[in-house]
DNA sequence: TACATTTGCTTAACGGTGTTAAATTATTTA
DNA sequence: TAAATAATTTAACACCGTTAAGCAAATGTA
C-alpha cells in the first residue's frame, strides 16, 4: 500500500500550491486583493477544497506569517555570523531586517500589522520568538554591565525595533521617499543607539 | 425662503452623523467591521443615501483622516506653546503625538497605515502637512548650524517620527506590553536624538 | 385647486466576499 | 460487480460596496 504515501505527498503538494498561490497573488495585487476563489483558480480547484487544507483564510495567512519569520530568522542569523564583534553584529542584523522588509514586502506586511491577523495568535509563534531572542543575545553582549538587567535588554531591543520598524512602515505606506536618505537615517540611528546602549 | 438654509443645516447634520457613526463603529468593533449598512443603521437610513453625502466608503475614511490630522495638529500645537525652549518643545510635541495615538487609536490607525487608504491621496492633505511643518520648525531651531541644511532637517524629522511611530505601531499591534516601559523607551530615545541632533 | 416636477428615500439588484452543506463524481474496497 | 469511501463540485447563506429603478411626499406652476 505504497500509494498512501504518494497521496500524502500529493496532498502536501497542493497545500504548498495554495500557499504559493496566495503569496503570488499578494505580490501581484496586494493582500487586500487576495480571495479564496482567486487562490482556487490559481491551483485549478474550486474554493471549498482549500478548507480541507486550512481552517480558513486566516489559517493561510498565519502559515505564511510563520514562513516569513523563518525566512527572516535565516537572514538575521546569517548577518550575525558574518561578523565577530557584537556592535558590528547588531548593526548588520538590523540592516538584514531592513533588507528583508523591502525584499519581501508582502511577508513583512502580514508579519507586522500593515495588514494584520490577531496579535494574540501571532505572539505565540515560536519562529517569531526565535528572531527576537537572537537580537536579545547580541544586545546582552553589548551591555557592559556585569549583571545584564533583563528589563534594560528588553528596552533596548524595543528601541532598536521601533526605529527600524517605524522607518520601514513609513516607507511602505508613504513610498516615494528618498532611498539613500533612509539608509542614512537608519545607520545614524543604529550607531547612536549602540553607542549609548549603557545609559 | 429661509427653509433653504434650514435644509442645508439638516444635511450638514446628517453628514456629521455619518462620520460620527462611522467613528463610533470603528471604536467599538474596529475598522475592519465598518460597513456602509452598519452606518446606515446607526443614522436610521438605508445605505444608498450615504452616497449622497460621500462618493464612497473611502470618502468617509478620508474625511475622518483629515479630521484626525486637525485634532493632532491642535494637540501638537498646544504642546509646543506650553514650552519656551526648543528642546523642551520638541520632547513635548512628540509626547503629545504619542498620547494622541493612544487616546485616539482609531484615528491613528486610519492616519498611519495600520489600516490604510491610498498614500498618494493622503499625502496631499494640507492638514497633514501642517503637522509635519510644526515639527520641522522646531527642529530647525534645535540645529545650531548657521545654515540649516534642508536635508538634515528632513532626516532628523524622519528619525524622530520613525521611532515614535514604530513604538506606537508595535504597541497597537502587539498590545500587552508594559506601559511604563514604553514611556521610558520613548523619553530615552527622544532625549538621545535631541542631544545629538547636530551630528 | 389640479397637474407636473422635483426631492428624499427605499427596494431590488449586481457582482463580489468567506464559508458551509448537499450533491455528485471518481476511486477504492469487499 | 456492488458497496463504501474519498475527492470534488454545485448551490446556497449571509455579508460586503455600489448602482439603478421605483415610489411617495413635498414643491412649483397653471
Amino acid at each position: 500500500m505504497g500509494s498512501k504515501e504518494r497521496i500524502q505527498r500529493l496532498k502536501e503538494e497542493t497545500r504548498n500550491n495554495i500557499l504559493d498561490a496566495a503569496l503570488q497573488i499578494a505580490q501581484e495585487e496586494g493582500w487586500q486583493a487576495l480571495s479564496m476563489r482567486k487562490i482556487a483558480d490559481a491551483i485549478e480547484y474550486t474554493a471549498p477544497i482549500i478548507y480541507e487544507y486550512f481552517a480558513n483564510k486566516e489559517g493561510i495567512l498565519l502559515e505564511l506569517t510563520s514562513r516569513g519569520y523563518i525566512l527572516l530568522g535565516a537572514k538575521v542569523e546569517a548577518a550575525r555570523n558574518a561578523h565577530e564583534h557584537p556592535a558590528d553584529q547588531m548593526e548588520a542584523m538590523w540592516i538584514a531586517y531592513w533588507d528583508f522588509a523591502f525584499e519581501h514586502k508582502e511577508f513583512y506586511q502580514i508579519m507586522y500589522g500593515v495588514e494584520m491577523i490577531c496579535c494574540e495568535v501571532k505572539k505565540a509563534l515560536p519562529e517569531a520568538e526565535r528572531v527576537s531572542r537572537m537580537y536579545d543575545d547580541v544586545i546582552r553582549q553589548l551591555i557592559t554591565k556585569v549583571e545584564p538587567d533583563e528589563d534594560l535588554i528588553c528596552r533596548k531591543y524595543y528601541t532598536f525595533w521601533s526605529i527600524v520598524h517605524g522607518l520601514i512602515s513609513i516607507n511602505l505606506v508613504q513610498k516615494g521617499t528618498n532611498e539613500e536618505m533612509n539608509q542614512h537615517i537608519l545607520r545614524d540611528a543604529l550607531k547612536g543607539i549602540i553607542r549609548f546602549i549603557n545609559d
